[in-house]
DNA sequence: AAGCTATTTGCACAAACGTGCAGAACGGAG
DNA sequence: CTCCGTTCTGCACGTTTGTGCAAATAGCTT
């Protein structure tokens, strides 16, 4: 008689889900306090065994998701969020509703690109655990940068989806930014370095935020030390609104000619747009600008944006 | 703003559901009371719009569905039930979580027969709501029997399902036995019955019970006035054990030669074992020896029984 | 507009639930 | 065996949630 902690949780998800028993009720068939049985519950939710799932049929779905999907054709989730919060809990909101969204759509033998920032790593504190096989979460581009390494921060972020899903965690040792696009041609030769972008091309999943060049909240990218002067100089000359894993873009969604794309370490739009499911999760109206330029380089297959952003995007929809 | 019903409750659950707000703090944001927010909720869990779903990892599963796994190669979801409930209770916790586990694996354009009885009434009675396009559900065997036409009853099972999935219902207008197999042939081919009948070709769900025809619960085809004395006679002496929508077979789960079947109207197992999902549900220890054989016939895919009869399924399970 | 019925709403209360805390049970290390 | 650190359990309390009921509202008919 296995009666271990986990049989007892499937035990008790089954009847307080599938059975609508009360805990009181579960307590006494698994003979222990009704306490324990909200805690069993509890862990099972959050070790995956219990999955929540919101379907909205694509027909009933509100006028703004409809809107934003045949705009952009993307799979849209609006969040709603109380507009009263600030950014930082907006934010949250998001990430959590991210975070839950997510996870039915990894799977196992998974390979899962993510690129690090302060959405994803909002995101990463929200994961709920699923148990999948030979699954490997792997780096989009490089964390160093000129005063740190910025390893610990992208690792952390890295480090908690790999525990989410049980996956193989694989670093991208590099810095954000080369200062010499020659090093960087020399380094993609490197048999280390070569692993980690093999398995970069062969992503199901890629999971990523956006930088928007908007001056009044600037991204991680822009303010912690990556670029230098001259870096900015040269991006706003380029008509440069956005960014992706580092990777830059203008308006109409194009990066031809954007030299500093040459320096920086994440995959080209070319090799994004070959992933299956790019999830894309935004949060806060400063991002308006990169959102549009992301959405028209059509890096995304799905869109994870709060309310407020999402109206933007359709208000003055009517492209130029 | 189209504050309707449903979109209502599509943003509370996102709220509740996925942003773990509490339903006072949902009433605020949406300007309502809070019991009006425990509503939503509800009308959003049944009418599908939320979906909870138990996935036990394979590996991490039970002992028990292990060994019933690997023994009869069944995909299987075994219902913890209190083993002081009497046969109606049990029944119906097993329906209610068969209810529940069939949910996610119907969708649009599916063809789902459905083979009327005890166990299948009580589960259409516990469905939760689940929107799908193009979707019919076909009856698997006729009704009629010599005292009444049994329409009712099966036709009330079919509705049911209909409406849960919102799909188109096909009844089949004919008797559970013919009299006289040669007035089958006949019928089969009617267009009216062909029509039917190309429908249950073509079917990518089917759901049914087990018949059993242990003597201490026999079940409603052999006792309901469907067969007579000779009909009776004849299972005996041809070591039939049970029978799946009408269709019988023995232990072995062998059907040939069992002259009965040539009269009745449910699908033959050939044609059964053609469809890819193949949903059994069994309640009642009473049942084991009609499930083995219908499990020997490899008639399920996948199998929902409580847990006092999976027990028995592997108790002297060595098979002779 | 009035009148009628069916549905929806908020209130109030009871039931169900989550969690800090203190003690019990467990698991090595000495 | 004892000690100490960790994990697990049940209790008690405050919070959160479900639901019967009466009032309000919406939908229809005349």
């Amino acid at each position: 008689m296995p009666r271990s902690r986990h049989s007892d949780a499937l035990r008790a998800a089954q009847m307080y889900y599938l059975q609508d028993l009360t805990m009181d009720a579960i307590a006494r068939e698994l003979r222990t306090s009704r306490s324990t049985v909200s805690r069993l519950l509890s862990s099972a939710r959050d070790t995956g065994l219990v999955q929540i799932q919101i379907r909205s049929p694509l027909d009933t779905a509100p006028e703004l998701e409809r809107l934003i999907r045949e705009q952009y054709d993307v799979d849209v989730h609006v969040v709603p969020v109380l507009d009263t919060l600030n950014e930082a809990e907006a934010l949250d909101r998001v990430a959590m509703q991210a975070a839950r969204t997510i996870g039915p759509l990894v799977d196992s033998n998974a390979i899962i690109g993510i690129a690090w920032g302060a959405t994803i790593s909002a995101v990463s504190r929200h994961l709920t655990r699923k148990i999948t096989h030979d699954s490997v979460v792997v780096q989009l581009n490089g964390a160093g940068n000129m005063q740190t390494t910025g390893i610990t921060y992208a690792s952390d972020i890295m480090r908690r989806f790999g525990i989410a899903y049980g996956a193989r965690v694989e670093q991208f040792p590099v810095p954000a930014f080369f200062d010499h696009a020659s090093t960087k041609t020399a380094m993609w030769k490197e048999r280390s370095v070569r692993r980690v972008l093999d398995l970069q091309d062969r992503m199901s999943i890629a999971i990523f935020g956006v930088g928007s060049v908007d001056s009044s909240y600037p991204s991680h990218v822009y303010a912690g030390g990556y670029l230098d002067e001259d870096d900015l100089k040269l991006l706003a000359s380029s008509d440069v609104v956005g960014d992706v894993a580092t990777v830059f873009f203008r308006a109409d969604g194009s990066s031809d000619g954007i030299t500093l794309n040459e320096r920086s370490t994440g995959p080209s739009h070319e090799q994004l747009r070959e992933v299956r499911r790019r999830i894309c999760v935004v949060s806060g109206a400063s991002k308006i600008d990169g959102l549009r330029g992301a959405l028209a380089a059509r890096l995304a297959t799905e869109l994870i944006v709060d309310e407020a952003t999402a109206r933007r995007l359709v208000s003055y929809g009517d492209s130029a």
